[in-house]
DNA sequence: ATAGTATTGGAACGTCGTTCCAGTCCTGTC
DNA sequence: GACAGGACTGGAACGACGTTCCAATACTAT
């Protein structure tokens, strides 16, 4: 009847919104955060800068869609349906292994909190949470505390991808940071210098599981401490 | 005996590292961080681009000093020599209320983790968690998950004071977040849609405390399940 | 076929970090 | 008190960036 046609495609190679974050995603992975330029988007795209922007409002947008996007995959795939406990470690985990392959996000996460990478972050874990049987007033304290250390980290990693140049290891790059710690005065950072073994020989990821296992040990306390709900018998589990 | 007159001062006006540094300072607190540019810190100090590279490396390497700066005023202003549990927490109180004023350093603090300002909070926090009676081989975790947990919230403050205009007060910006999260689909966040309440009219130092609080509780479970010290009897006390 | 809109490619603008260099200041030596 | 030489300064200039502008082209509806 009416005469939408409803946007016919144009011709296979047709410029989208979709194709150039897709291109945006593939430099930012292969080259870091510094090699995504207008130019080299549009060198990849084999196009110019303004046919960039006739889809795109502007850099900061490009970046934010990418992350809402890498964000988006990962949510999906961890959906699972263990229990709530093991759900948030899942999560967690994908969110760290999508940070390890995509160190960029890392940093783009900590944009506006309204965006959809951002909040779906927040209810999955909120969501499991609740699951959990976490008391209503404990709520939004526990989810914060998680989700800042799970950001926490996240920033850490895209610095440590942004600093070592990425064909070397993690292992190398552990190593040289412990001779750095090692060779401090002990008396200013007794710490700091005992830990220094520790860290050239520890592992990222089952330290960053280790502190999720500690936050969720300190919302335990709070649960077990006032709450009303029996240990672990919340009825919902995601 | 020898000749060295070991740099006698200029005229008093003289350029210096430590000038140029404080100019940054100033320059990042009054208009964050896309206000430091180095025409603008020339401007400020009257002189040229070029007599600034000569005391300084680079932009990044001014970024850091202003941040390793900051940091080390904070961290010498909390010595206090309270229980070290109280010292942890103002320790993290320290941090949030320096950032808070500065908030261009929660970004910069996502450094080199050799860096003078990293070492110090690892250091300041690890120390407490020995003097608490944390066991050894829970020291290394437990640091990292409280320094990664303090560095999200640090990234997200100040990611907040780089989205919001500076004259916007906390409330204000807060109320217009809270207003975006209830607007969103409730299926699709039952949990985010839930919290926009609390959003609105909670406290972000003491939300900041009470993860703090969720960890140390965590870590308590560590220690009072394995180890051998008794609860809150280790000798020392920094 | 033709008018009108959607989309494109690339030139051009202003700003940035950084480098370069001619000049100036200052100090130590005679 | 002249002067050589290093310390230091100021600003012009360079290349790269994000963004805007616009003539040219591709496509759609009539």
């Amino acid at each position: 009847m009416a005469k939408k046609t409803h946007r016919i495609e144009r011709r296979t190679d047709a410029l989208s919104r979709e194709r150039i974050v897709a291109a945006a995603i593939e430099i930012l992975d292969s080259g870091g955060e510094g090699a995504l330029t207008v130019r080299a988007l549009a060198a990849h795209l084999a196009t110019g800068s303004g046919a960039i922007y006739w889809h795109v409002a502007d850099k900061g947008e490009l970046l934010a869609a990418a992350t809402d996007e890498v964000i988006a995959r990962v949510m999906s795939e961890v959906a699972g349906g263990t229990k709530p406990r093991e759900a948030i470690r899942a999560v967690a985990l994908g969110l760290f292994d999508a940070i390890d392959v995509h160190p960029w996000v890392g940093t783009q996460l900590f944009r506006e909190p309204w965006r959809p990478a951002m909040l779906e972050i927040i209810e999955s874990v909120g969501g499991r949470l609740q699951a959990l049987g976490v008391p209503h007033a404990a709520q939004f304290d526990s989810a914060s505390a998680l989700v800042h250390y799970i950001l926490g980290v996240a920033g850490q990693n895209a610095a440590n991808a942004r600093v070592h140049a990425p064909d070397t290891d993690r292992s190398a790059f552990l190593t040289s940071v412990a001779a750095q710690w090692d060779a401090l005065d002990p008396a200013k950072y007794p710490f700091v210098r005992q830990m220094a073994t520790q860290l050239r020989d520890h592992d990222d990821r089952a330290q960053f599981l280790a502190g999720i296992d500690l936050i969720l040990a300190g919302i335990g306390t709070v649960r077990s401490g006032g709450a009303d709900e029996p240990p672990d018998a919340a009825p919902i589990s995601i």
